[in-house]
DNA sequence: GATTTTTGGCTTTTT
DNA sequence: GCCAAAAATC
């Protein structure tokens, strides 16, 4: 007798109904390693989906045994959501997730075997720099020579590409190349001293547990039976090596990925990732997705046009069904202001004909760019918003909450100690910290044991070890309220006394900002209610980004080529397409362009039916204003395609200029 | 120890 | 031109 079953069986054919024969096939390809090349709009993410769904529905996949790893949390949840309406109560138990959380998730029960707790705290950027400040402090070296940003980016690029401290050191070749081997090596001591990680050692520490610990690197293999990998171009060293390991017996390995819209080499993403994916599995089998849903015929010619250029790349050639559709728009702006106003001018044409705000995004090489725009749209009076603000756990008033749970969970968090210590004023301050830290050192103590015995502190005021008290007593109220309510009510322990909500606002410059600050609270206690724990809390606010915000249909949307990966526009404003910006001056220094090349293509690729590109020949860089010639991308795009605005098409020429100019005059006479 | 002023660094891009 | 950290001042 079959089991009682509360829902329909489902049936599979729900998922492959109104395919192309290409999705068809990467939707019901049976076991083993399958690459699906996915060229822009050509509904990579419904293929994935509906493979899982197919894999559920045809009983050859326990939808607890299936890994999906997705680049956003905000992907994550989209997939989630669409698997939940397509598959009811049997989605539940799907693992959809980026690398980062995933490997939180794998990372935690076994913290013990990488020399870490169960209740390893994850660093922010900022964190992170920080300790490298302290380090280079200790080490004495000199900050201005070595700056901390670029010491994180260089350890980050080694982590991510698993290189260790010591390799690092045998393969620098400069003095700041060496000054960085010293810091790495010492911030990873720290770091595993604080009972802590940076972003980056989620994914090592997760490679260590799979490569050097074969009971658990056997339970992850046989824990799930299916792993599923989106936007495979973008992945790394690391990354790699943790699928191929979780792989590693049944093979049931799906990527998908374009790698064309590879955008993310400076995070150590390897395009060879996808290009040798045949070579790694040499019986893959490899389904390319060409046709585009998304974009019209222009579009699509003018961004081919555009990547067509590039030598590293598997060929491909996308196609629509879609007609021509309008042109597009080109304009030559004299400077940052010129094009601003213009854009808003475009936009307000746009939806005095129709268009919904929503349906406008202002896509920029950096966020820089997008300022002057979005100034110019609030003076016009039309509704934006730019994703990449401050994050929201990036906020200081968010921050400083937050470091109260993490001393609450962790007493031992010095940095999160430094944090709030004096926050709102207790009489400690940065002296006072530092003889506690030169304590703590001097006799090898744990901080929350450093500050049980602050008595014998040499000089220590008597108001700062008072505060210190008063200080310990408050955490561990903390502690104790988010063991009774959840972490929710371990901040109303922080907040009970109003001094810190009172420091805040008075600190605050106008009215607008006290209630910008208030609002942040608020929000952080809604999201603090809806966790159990303080852990799992924490860990939502170490992953979190801001472009897992949603949408607004009634807001223009403002944002860098990279936040817009995945997504598409109705209507895409693409600015500062110049030489020093788009592509920017670095990367035209640092030898090939195919990246900023690709990232072109990315922005192009994000228009479905109007695509406006414009550059802007002064604009200022710093408050400086340079000159810039317009974009090799721009020349391109072929000129048929163009509506070109007030603008010669050889900038500088006299006679193409006379020309243009005499053939405008005649267009209007 | 706290508050204000000054400097300096920085901008690619982000989980 | 902006922000954060160091220095100068109260």
């Amino acid at each position: 007798m079959p089991p009682p079953s509360d829902h329909r069986p489902l049936d599979p054919s729900r998922f492959t109904a109104g395919l192309n024969p290409a999705q068809r096939q990467a939707v019901e390809h049976g076991d083993g390693p399958l690459l699906v090349v996915a060229g822009a709009g050509s509904g990579k993410t419904r293929v994935l989906t509906n493979r899982i769904g197919y894999l559920v529905a045809t009983g050859r996949a326990d939808p607890s045994r299936v890994l999906a790893i997705t680049f956003t949390n905000k992907a994550a949840r989209e997939m989630q959501e669409r698997l939940r309406t397509a598959l009811g109560s049997l989605a539940g138990d799907l693992w959809v997730s980026t690398f980062h959380s995933a490997c939180v998730r794998m990372l935690r029960p076994y913290a013990d075997r990488v020399g870490l707790t169960r209740a390893f705290a994850i660093l922010s950027e900022d964190d992170c720099k920080r300790l490298l400040r302290d380090i280079a402090d200790d080490l004495d070296i000199d900050v201005t020579q070595v700056p901390v940003g670029g010491a994180k980016a260089a350890i980050s690029a080694a982590k991510n590409r698993l290189v260790d401290p010591r390799r690092f050191r045998l393969e620098a070749a400069t003095a700041r190349a060496d000054a960085h081997a010293r810091l790495y090596a010492e911030y990873v001591a720290r770091l595993r001293r604080a009972d802590a990680v940076d972003f980056d050692d989620l994914l090592v520490h997760v490679v260590t547990l799979l490569t050097e610990h074969d009971d658990v690197a056997e339970h992850f293999r046989s824990r799930f039976s299916h792993v599923l990998v989106d936007e495979y171009q973008d992945t790394n060293r690391a990354q790699c090596v943790i699928v191929d390991q979780l792989v590693a017996g049944h093979r049931n390995l799906c990527c998908v990925g374009d790698g064309d819209q590879s955008i993310y080499g400076f995070r150590a993403a390897d395009v060879g990732n996808i290009l040798g994916f045949q070579r790694t599995y040499p019986d893959a089998v490899t389904v390319t997705l060409e046709q585009n849903y998304r974009s019209t015929g222009t579009i699509l010619e003018a961004a081919n046009a555009v990547i067509a250029r590039n030598e590293e790349r598997a060929a491909k050639t996308l196609w629509t069904a879609a007609g021509g559709g309008a042109p597009i728009a080109l304009r030559a702006a004299d400077d940052d202001a010129d094009e601003a106003s213009w854009l808003a001018d475009e936009v307000a044409s746009l939806v005095a004909r129709g268009t919904r705000p929503g349906d406008v995004a202002v896509l920029c090489r950096a966020k820089a760019l997008a300022r002057p725009i979005e100034a110019e749209l609030v003076a016009r009076g039309i509704a934006c918003r730019t994703v990449g603000g401050t994050p929201f756990f990036e906020r200081r008033e968010v921050k400083d909450l937050v470091s109260y749970l993490r001393l609450a969970l962790n007493p031992d968090d010095e940095l999160a100690f430094r944090r709030c210590v004096n926050t709102p004023r207790r009489s400690v301050g940065d002296a006072s910290v530092k003889k506690i830290r030169a304590f703590a050192r001097a006799y090898d103590l744990p901080l929350s044991e450093a500050l049980a015995r602050r008595d014998e502190v040499e000089d220590l005021p008597q108001l700062a070890s008072a505060g210190l008290g008063a200080f310990v007593e408050l955490v561990r109220r903390v502690a104790e309220a988010s063991e009774r309510g959840g972490p929710a009510a371990g901040l109303d322990e922080v907040l009970a006394d109003g001094c810190y909500v009172q420091q805040l606002l008075a600190q605050a410059a106008d009215d607008e900002e006290r209630q910008y600050r208030l609002e942040s609270l608020d929000q952080l206690r809604a999201v603090a209610s809806g966790h159990a724990t303080i852990e799992s809390f924490l860990d939502l606010a170490s992953l979190a980004t801001d472009a897992d915000e949603e949408g607004d249909p009634g807001r223009v949307v403002l944002m860098t080529v990279h936040a817009a990966k995945g997504l598409e526009f109705p209507v895409v404003f693409v600015v500062g397409l110049e030489e020093g910006i788009f592509p920017d001056r670095r990367c035209l220094e640092a030898g090939p362009l195919e990246e900023e090349r690709r990232l072109a293509y990315v922005a192009i690729t994000r228009a479905q039916h109007r695509l406006y590109l414009s550059h802007a020949r002064r604009r200022r860089v710093l408050g400086q204003p340079v000159e810039h010639e317009r974009s090799r991308f721009l020349d391109d795009v072929p000129v048929d395609l163009l509506d070109v605005l007030d603008e010669p098409l050889a900038p500088g020429d006299p006679a193409g200029a006379a020309h243009l100019a005499a053939i405008r005059a005649s267009l209007r006479g």
